[in-house]
DNA sequence: AATGAATGAGATTTCATTCAT
DNA sequence: GATGAATGAAATCTCATTCAT
């Protein structure tokens, strides 16, 4: 390993406080966590993190907000890149597999938002706006243009878009429950379901 | 006020802390409320709570958990009756109202399981799994029985009936956070949703 | 059983009470002994302690080592009758054994006064000092006596007494440590303990 | 006063907050000891004690009897030496004074195994049960080694040994426990025991 | 940059005591 | 005579925070 810089050694705790917090507010929670906790989650001593964040635990809060909230819009800004020559069916099996994936990469930020939801009014509103109303123009233009080809028939494509959304949403809400038994949990069943919408479709 | 005996007085006093404290738990967290907040909540001293719950704070939340939990199951069980026969247009509004209606009953109770999954943990699992197990029985089979009078064609009642309670959960967790944009928020967006699902089934 | 009058069951229920108390207290100690548990002990509620004893567990503590004491000092009072005229041998003998059955009967207290040294303060000093003295004079002229009598030899009467006692009380409070090495522990070891102070006083 | 490091300081705090709760323990009992009283003694604030025995109160007292005890044994075990030559009427006077000594040294200690006799069982008994058969056996073999050189009669040397250990004993006893009347308390009384025993072994 | 001793405010809990029933 | 609901003061304990090293 090389040497490091002194700017590097403190880059890196202060971004192990941030991660060793984050896991455990998205676990215990905010008031369940002592700063005790997230010191020794990195071998640290309890005065280390006043160092980093001299507003205390509170201000640590924020920051984790900030960075991981800026991170996640980003990926699902990205998101629906590359996938819009697919065959319908493969579409959305590829649209759930990266929400999936991207959840999942931010595990405990999602977490942590569902535990705290007061933790929502630290989020830059607008930008999250900006995000669904995208999703909400692109995903019912998308299903629009393969009507228009004829691979389904003409509908309500804005609530075709959100009854699709919410199927989604759900099962991955289950998966972080720990809860096994939701519709799209396993490739079988997704696959089902995926050709239940389709059915419907159909022309 | 009618005269209480000393036990009626006592079981009072019980139950009031048992609500105080579900109230703060919901919405602030269990480490989030201190004992003090929950006697407070109810204008008595600190002290009263080990009487009536001598495990403490731990042990009053699980008998929320238990009581309430139980009082949820029973309402949900008793959920699906007279609704067999309407026109499946009202039918299906007339099945979200009634779960909007049970979810916004027992608010506090679903924000403390969302809150601190950990409580899940709690719960009297057969009796969830027979819930579930239930209405995945009557539910399809309700769809399905509209089907055979031929008012909707043949499908994967199943996967229909999933996306229907997805639908619909996933609706109120929005609710719940307070988000006001989901699909079935009002009236008017709902029948519109409803419109959708049934003009797909239409034979 | 008989039917007993409301007087007979105060006096009960108030004795009731003391021994429990005096129970706990020679076993947990004075503070480390709840109000509860006394009343736990007898399977009354815990306001009762306080219509008996009005003072709470300080006057309950006074009732208890006033009655106590009263017995004790009673019972040591009529101790060393009708063993003058026993063989010297036997007369040790049942001098320990009288000691003992005094001190096991009123263990409770001895722990007490062990436990709780201040609690010797209650005590009525003149009632002690009256009985040391008694003793202090009592069994040395009973060696006197013997010694007159040619039965062992004329030595400090006064020095051999002391040395007895010290070996009974030094017994005693091994015992009740529940330690069971000491000399007179049992009585093979008693019997050899007094036959080497015979050994030495023979003429 | 010599500068500190921080270590040194930290274990000098640590070491007064035993001393002080040893002191507090011995006079007033485990139970009827706060937490404040003993960080009070020290002038120190409440939480420090948390820092040293997280444990609380509870470690602390585990903490004072392992580490007195271990410092008890050690001077009881290097007692004996440089007496064995010394006249028999100085030597027994001298070895009373060593005892009295050490448990005046040890007084807190002592004080606290009296009134709180469950701490026994924290004790190293193997430690405790070799000092005794080490006394047991130094003791009368030295009275053996004097009769063997005429110096007293032949005896049961055993049984004299008890009887002096006792006598020790318990005039410590009553020492500790502030009665004066003991056999042994000053220095007259005790010489003419001592010249009691000696008169009685003389050949 | 990092430590951890120390603090003190506040949280949890215990308990003696009162009093209406 | 007896109960036990309720209180409030004090005890135990936790924890965010400060600061000297």
């Amino acid at each position: 390993m090389k040497a490091m810089t002194r700017q590097e050694q403190a880059k890196e705790s202060r971004q192990k406080l941030m991660d060793s917090a984050l896991h455990l507010f998205a676990h215990q929670g905010y008031a369940g966590t002592s700063v005790h906790a997230i010191c020794a989650g990195i071998g640290a001593a309890d005065g280390l993190l006043y160092h980093y964040f001299p507003g205390g635990k509170g201000e640590l809060m924020q920051e984790i907000v900030r960075q991981n909230m800026s991170r996640l819009v980003d990926e699902l800004d990205s998101q629906n890149s590359q996938v819009e020559n697919l065959p319908l069916e493969e579409l959305l099996e590829e649209l759930y597999l990266r929400i999936e994936a991207t959840v999942l990469r931010h595990d405990d930020l999602i977490r942590l938002f569902i535990k705290e939801q007061e933790t929502l009014k630290l989020l830059p509103f607008d930008e999250i706006v900006r995000l669904f109303a995208k999703r909400w123009q692109w995903f019912p233009g998308l299903l629009r243009a393969r009507a228009e080809k004829g691979e389904i028939r003409p509908m309500d494509f804005e609530s075709a878009a959100e009854t699709l959304d919410s199927l989604m949403l759900y099962q991955l809400a289950l998966k972080l429950a720990g809860l096994s038994f939701g519709p799209l949990a396993d490739a079988e069943h997704r696959k089902r379901m995926i050709a239940y919408q389709l059915s419907l479709w159909r022309p």
